[in-house]
Order: structure tokens, then sequence, then C-alpha cells
DNA sequence: ATTATACCAGACTAAAATAGTCCGATATGA
DNA sequence: TCATATCGGACTATTTTAGTCTGGTATAAT
């Protein structure tokens, strides 16, 4: 699994939300400047990340997003999934896994383990343990 | 990591391969038969596979492809690794990974710590236990 | 020798996924 | 009523993946 941009700019930007005060809306706009991404597509992202739960909005003037669990009952697997444009395991086998009478279709059985083991690793990292990490490195 | 068709080609492929009598060259026509794989596209993946030393080729007529080590000592991250375009963890982050003062760079660390999950999964199943369950569910 | 078969190399094109923009809404505190 | 936000979707651009095409080289069989 590729680090792209947009996995990215989802765990910074959820990140830096964690990392405000609880209780009081975070802009996209203060995120945007902070983490040097794109305020438009921080909101394509955020929408998504609002649709998976992963946060809440609050509309109008000094509105912004909140998380809707702590820290510590999010993980990086929650933010990953949610700004997923295709489903995360999209490796079955629907005729097109070239199984025949040689060859059983076992690579996208392969592969469904690896996701499962990929899924493992990341929501076994909360968001705030990655929390911890960042205020220790900063001293 | 996606289940891309290079992936699983380049998989089925050395499969197929392993699958044969071991001494005599196999073609890739034959591979592209049985697996319904494009020629074409075949002899670019096994370039790699060569290069990369999973393969070893014999010119000319009645030529074709063999595997330079036993199915027991090649692994599916070798072979996964071999058809890469760009290496397998390009994770890194050089001024690119959005740090600052507010957020070290810890999602290039996390991923490459995810890398190294994704390689040690891959690299644990030898093609030599890929074929026995091939031979296992074909009964 | 000649031919058919196969590997070999690289440039090229097509399709799909990713990354990001743009426009016009709607909600709400000041 | 205005400025500041979130919302929604359509649109474009870029990058990656997938695959083709053309022409070459090696070699066993005829």
């Amino acid at each position: 699994m590729r680090l792209t941009t947009k996995r990215r700019y989802a765990l910074n930007a959820v990140l830096d939300l964690a990392l405000q005060p609880r209780g009081c809306a975070v802009s996209l706009k203060e995120i945007s400047d902070r983490q040097k991404i794109p305020l438009a597509y921080l909101e394509k992202l955020f929408r998504k990340l609002r649709q998976s739960e992963v946060v809440k909005s609050v509309r109008g003037a000094a509105g912004g997003y909140l998380l809707t669990k702590n820290a510590s009952e999010l993980t990086v697997a929650d933010v990953v999934a949610a700004v997923e444009e295709h489903e995360l395991d999209r490796n079955h086998c629907s005729g097109f896994c070239n199984c025949n009478e040689h060859m059983p279709c076992l690579t996208a059985n392969l592969w469904k383990e690896l996701n499962r083991t990929v899924y493992d690793f990341l929501n076994g990292i909360t968001l705030e343990e990655l929390i911890r990490k960042i205020r220790h490195e900063k001293q």
C-alpha cells in the first residue's frame, strides 16, 4: 500500500485536528495553512471523513470540524479507509483472476490475507499513540 | 498493496513455470496460452524477472525460461519486487511529507513499518508452498 | 544455408487511478 | 446582511498502470 498524498494529507489533517484543544471546532482553513494542503482538496477529503464518522462538522461562521471520538478510539485504519475511493479490499476474484484448470485462483486469496495483515497493522495504531509520538519528538 | 494485473500476471506466470517439469525451458507462448496473458506483455514482465534473477532464459528455437532456483528458495516477494516499476518502498520523506513544527514527519515512518510488514508477509510465502496448495486443490 | 521459433529492447499508446480545481450552493455567528 | 464556514458535484490535469508495436538477435531443426 503506497503512501499517497491523499492518505498522507488525510492522516496529517486528522492529527492536526486531534492536536487542537478539544471542544472547539477547527476550520479547514487553519489546517490547510498549517499543513500546507490545498483547501479545496481538504474539503473533499473531510466530506468523506464525515461520511465515515471519523469527524463531525459545525456549519456556518466559526464552524469547523471535530473528532467524533477520542483519539484513543480512532485508528489509522479508520482515517485511511475513510478517504479510500474504492473499498480497501477489491482484490476479489470475479472472473478476472486467471483461474483455470492449471491454476486455481490463489493469488486473490493470498492478497486477501495480505490485506488482512495490512488492516491489522493500521488498525493497531490509534491516533492517541501518534499524538504521543508527536509530543515526544517536539521536546 | 493492490493486487494489480501486473502482479497477478507475474505470480501466475512464474507459478505456471514452476509447475512444469524441471530442466526443460518453458516458452512464454505456452504460458501465455495457459494463463491467458498477452504475450507481448508477458515478455515485458519476464525481462524484469530475468534482470532480478528470478528466472533465466534459453534463447532460440525450443528456448524459453527456467527458474533460477528451487521453488522452495523463491518467495512471492521476489516475484512481486521484480516486476515493480519503482522500488517497493518509495515512501521516503524528502521534503514532501508535510513535516513542520506542528507535525513531525511520522506518516512516512509509519509507512516504512507498514512496508516492512507487507514485505515480511510476502517474503514468508515460497513458491513451493503455493504449488503445494495448487496440487492439493486439484484433487 | 535457410527458416521458424523464441528471446530481447525500447518506444509508443491507451486506460485507469490519483490529485486537485471550480462553481455554486447552504448554514450561522457577528 | 455579510463574512465565514461547510457542502456537493462536476470538471480537469497528472501520474501510474497496462498493454502494443516494431525491429532486432540467438539457435534448433529442416
